[in-house]
DNA sequence: CTGAAAGCGCTTACAG
DNA sequence: CTGAAAGCGCTTACAG
């Protein structure tokens, strides 16, 4: 078997090829490269180079492809850190997306210091990335300006869950959390928490509008309250170790603030389902029971939140229509830097309802029923309500 | 601000740097390139080209170099699906490891059929690929067969939990399953169970020897059942969607055996954590509890492990130094292709007892109490057992 | 319709 | 010690 490797000795090369298949390196390489000037070739002609070109296990050297035509295949994919999940969900799709369109993920994990952020981009310069798509930092602020930079140095970039002129798609942030708190209101509570995101991490101001614009509708006397782990916390917790650790971190904090509390809500909305499981997790260590001392609700739509005790109700992000979508637009924009700049696609979320926040009458009784009932075999009850 | 993008027209070139600096090409490359050369070059003149290449934006061209040098610094990454959570930690873990190393990685991720494994050697070979790092798949045949494939291409490679002759690290399976049986034993169990891993996934017979190792070892009554879910299940589930759906399937039907079983083992020992997790969910949907009615552990230390209900006992994987030895023996296998090519390590787990297996009185009285004691703070009791 | 030749942006032996 | 020049393996205008 002859040695692929491309840097080795025995490597065949486009003219090898040419040669053994008697055309021209030209000839060859139309045919090859699937060149639009290979029409021109005989079908004959054609048929006998890809013969030889497998023969000799020809690879075409991308180095060099990429030299001569003035433009690579890769894209630079930018993750903050592969630790929070949905993050991880999205860059798998993202990559399956990339390679299913003839690229090739360069693919970037660190926190975004500025020095990182020089480190990055003289690797996404130097490669010559034909784009960037931004998973994280989760921070908006950060990410926004991650993205501006790049695209002041013509990268065609597009980002997730960011919005604000920027080109991408998302998930209905908003519309997620407006449905969660109307199925809490729906299920008669009146005093609802929402459970803040951790340390570094900059308020979602849509997460919030969704919410209140909720209560704001339902002209009932519903009150919201804030528990802000972070800024409460007596003695700041240890740095987390990652996204998903600070998650945890924050749930237990934002327990922590609601059992102290004398009159509590008697529903958390938690910012993400790594939030809400440890957050459920430490109101049952002090033995208090979910949903019956409190209802709580998550967000993402993790796997995981089937198998919590109780199985949690969530929103469900669509990973793989927000995925194929930030790709579809950044080709897009890579074909023609202009037109697609700033579009920006939204997906709602499904609002998946399971024992975490007790029965919901609203959606046990109107259409919703048939869409969130399909889904309800995840969570089975370990007794009745 | 000059336009950094490196196939855009207001591109600096390394002769636009040593024009502007005044040196010949031959100066600016030695200088930038960090070469040995470059000692030859005055530290007056050099720093002036430094400063030149500053001012002008300029990035070395990475195809022209990779071209020029007859190598690549792209380090091919295989994963097989990113939804495996201990995968994704070592993905993380070995991506950072891979740039502070000057390497880039070239991720791929994908189920591995045969046409799959054609395009993935496709873009390794294209991209002469420094080396290769492989990941997944989980099954060890195919882990196997993939890394022959590409050894035979002449593409160093290395890959985590593979052994058998292959380069690589991983975690020492046998010993974290002995630890985790001889707790069970200690606990005094003496029918103890084994849920096998889910569908398409083989048997690790490194899992089971530890296992049996302990239990010969014991001298005492005990017996070991195993708990095979798609071997008995009537009904096959609809196929998983990713590693961990599949882990959490097996829990599930995993409990249905359990629960089916009139003289059920008194602790069951899981694949993973995920498999822990969905299998004490359904055991408790079905009104027992754990660890009364049943002890669970489980093997891999997720995050999570920490917020289960009631927290799992588990053996937490050394994600980090897997990466990093793994990494590190790619390089000194592209260093020198001969010596490391059959360099293995393995590195232990550590046993972490929390409430899902009951009380553990050898851990509690012993020496390893210490290292134990440290992580209890993750797992709080809901009651006292 | 064809193929020789220039050129992509680097690195590095080699001649001065 | 220095820099002109060859060469890496492709693509593609351009002359025949």
């Amino acid at each position: 078997m002859l040695c692929h490797y491309i840097w080795g000795e025995s490597v065949a090369t486009l003219s090898d090829v040419a040669q053994s298949a008697g055309v021209s390196i030209t000839a060859a390489s139309l045919v090859l490269s699937d060149a639009a000037g290979a029409m021109r070739i005989s079908e004959t002609t054609a048929r006998r180079i890809r013969e030889k070109a497998r023969e000799l296990g020809y690879h075409p050297n991308a180095a060099a492809r990429r030299l001569a035509r003035r433009k690579s295949d890769l894209i630079g994919v930018l993750a903050e850190t592969f630790s929070y999940t949905i993050a991880l969900r999205r860059l798998e799709a993202t990559i399956r997306a990339l390679l299913n369109n003839g690229y090739q993920p360069l693919v970037w994990a660190a926190d975004w210091s500025d020095s990182k952020w020089q480190f990055a981009h003289g690797i996404l310069a130097s490669n010559g990335v034909a784009g960037a798509l931004i998973l994280g930092p989760t921070n908006p602020t950060s990410k926004m300006e991650i993205a501006r930079r790049l695209i002041d140095a013509d990268i065609p970039t597009v980002s997730f869950d960011a919005g604000d002129g920027l080109a991408g798609a998302g998930v209905d942030r908003r519309g997620s959390f407006y449905d969660l708190t109307r199925a809490a209101i729906s299920a008669g509570h009146t005093k609802i928490g929402y459970l803040e995101p951790g340390a570094g991490k900059s308020v979602d101001t849509l997460r919030v509008d969704g919410i209140e614009a909720a209560i704001t509708e339902c002209e009932g006397d519903v009150s919201l309250v804030s528990l802000r782990p972070f800024a409460v916390a007596a003695s700041p917790p240890p740095p987390a170790q990652s996204a998903r650790e600070l998650g945890f971190q924050t749930g237990h904090l934002g327990a922590d603030i609601f059992l102290d509390d004398d009159d509590p809500p008697s529903a958390v909305i938690c910012y993400c389902d790594d939030v809400a499981i440890a957050f459920m997790h430490r109101i049952q260590s002090a033995g208090l029971g979910v949903p019956d001392d409190v209802a709580v609700f998550g967000f993402d739509g993790l796997p995981e939140s089937s198998c919590t005790y109780p199985p949690l109700t969530t929103v469900e992000q669509p990973v793989d229509q927000v995925s194929a979508a930030a790709v579809a637009s950044l080709l897009s924009f890579i074909d023609d830097s202009d037109t697609a700049s700033e579009d920006y696609q939204l997906f709602p979320g499904s609002l998946i309802i399971r024992e975490s926040s007790g029965a919901i009458p609203e959606y046990l009784d109107t259409a919703d029923q048939d869409q969130v009932g399909d889904r309800r075999e995840g969570g089975e009850l370990r007794s009745a309500q």
